[in-house]
DNA sequence: CGTAGCATTGATGTGGGTCAACGTATGTGG
DNA sequence: CCACATACGTTGACCCACATCAATGCTACG
């Protein structure tokens, strides 16, 4: 692993307080690994070999039943993942696949497992981490419980807006049909619900979203704190 | 608190292990506490000021937005709740209240962080409490998301079944609107699902539902041990 | 320039929520 | 002991959000 990586890894919250001699334990054994869109990283029901940690593009956690499949996030750097199922070394409840170039920094299960048994600082960060995990799976599921799909997709270019430093003017950098499904709808309603929009102060050309009456839009979304961020 | 709670807890995993000291410490201000049917315990966007473990009694989870309700989980005892917002000193995300009279364990949060920073058994505790209930979250998100509500009354049913000792006869010790929101279906859709399952080999008189044809049941409900128990 | 893939728009279907009516059981007071 | 009230369960009618299917436009790239 590259020097630059070594200390993005070494900064992140989980890693921020273990001890060196620990933490290099835990990197000699890691990969970190480029691969290609669309590939499956992890499949459900499968015993956990590595920690995963999205370091460059984006994951999509997903699950199948019955010929149906669901997406359960998406993961931009630098977010960990399948914690859960390494640290209780039991099945993956869910599979997960590049949706763009990625390139994923895999920790052996096992070093994390005994790392976490010698050193008190990593299962602090390990219960904060986890505990944030879990978290946001609770706003998720609230935003998809309680809200329709238009206001999810307003909620989404007001939070995309002030992540991109609120210019009201969003390029959007993925397709739409990935978005839509990170949004949880399929591209047609997407672009219903786009279109539905320009009712609340959204003009959209082409891969541009331009927010022209911010307060009708907030008005319209509804934000909430205990939802979105 | 009596001797038998006091053992009780100090039996679930996440005391099992933890120093006598410490675990002393962490009742000799903790409350036990009794509430009737329909009390709010918690209320989304306030600070955590307890831990809290449903002892006795059934509490529901659900949260509030722009005039709509959802129920998120339900508890049985027993069971810790609001763990991630008492780690993380955050705003609770989802209210509870209690659908039945509930003896409530209830230790400081201050304490709860307090031990968690000088017990390391402690802490590793809470990582495995944290994860089983993430991916408790994880399936119950699932079965959301990939069954409809027909089959998620189905498999409850055999899921219930199998608790009950799988005689094939259920009792109903809750009302069947109570059931009915557990199951995400309002009490009209649990009546017309219910008679649905008629058709899959399930009778049902009165407060019993009785599984007249296994294999029927089973091959209706697709059961999947990534989204049920 | 033609083809492939994404975006948009319209028509239609379906799951499940809402509203209303009615049946059935369990009290409660005269 | 009966009349009545209250509440739950069931059933039917209807509606809404969203998915699906189909047709067409738009853009890009060999």
């Amino acid at each position: 692993m590259r020097q630059a990586e070594h200390h993005l890894v070494r900064s992140l919250p989980l890693f921020l307080s273990v001890s060196e001699k620990h933490f290099d334990e835990l990197m000699n054994t890691a990969l970190l690994q480029r691969f290609p869109q669309g590939v499956t990283l992890i499949r459900e029901g499968d015993l956990p070999d590595f920690l995963h940690i999205v370091v460059e593009g984006t994951v999509e956690l997903f699950a199948n039943h019955d010929g149906h499949e669901t997406v359960l996030d998406i993961l931009q750097p630098v977010t960990t993942f399948i914690l859960a199922a390494v640290i209780r070394d039991e099945v993956y409840l869910k599979s997960a696949r590049s949706l763009t170039p990625a390139q994923i920094l895999m920790i052996p299960a096992q070093a994390v497992r005994d790392v976490f048994d010698r050193d008190a600082a990593f299962a602090r960060a390990l219960v904060n981490e986890l505990a944030a995990r879990y978290r946001c799976l609770v706003r998720s599921l609230k935003n998809e419980k309680l809200r329709n799909s238009t206001e999810r997709l307003a909620n989404w270019i007001l939070q995309e807006d002030a992540h991109q430093g609120r210019k009201g003017r969003i390029a959007l950098d993925i397709d739409k049909r990935t978005l839509a499904s990170r949004l949880g709808m399929t591209p047609e309603n997407f672009s219903r619900n786009l279109a539905q929009l320009s009712k609340h102060g959204v003009i959209t050309s082409g891969p541009q979203f331009i927010i022209e009456d911010f307060a009708a839009l907030q008005q319209f979304a509804k934000p909430n704190n205990l939802i979105d961020q």
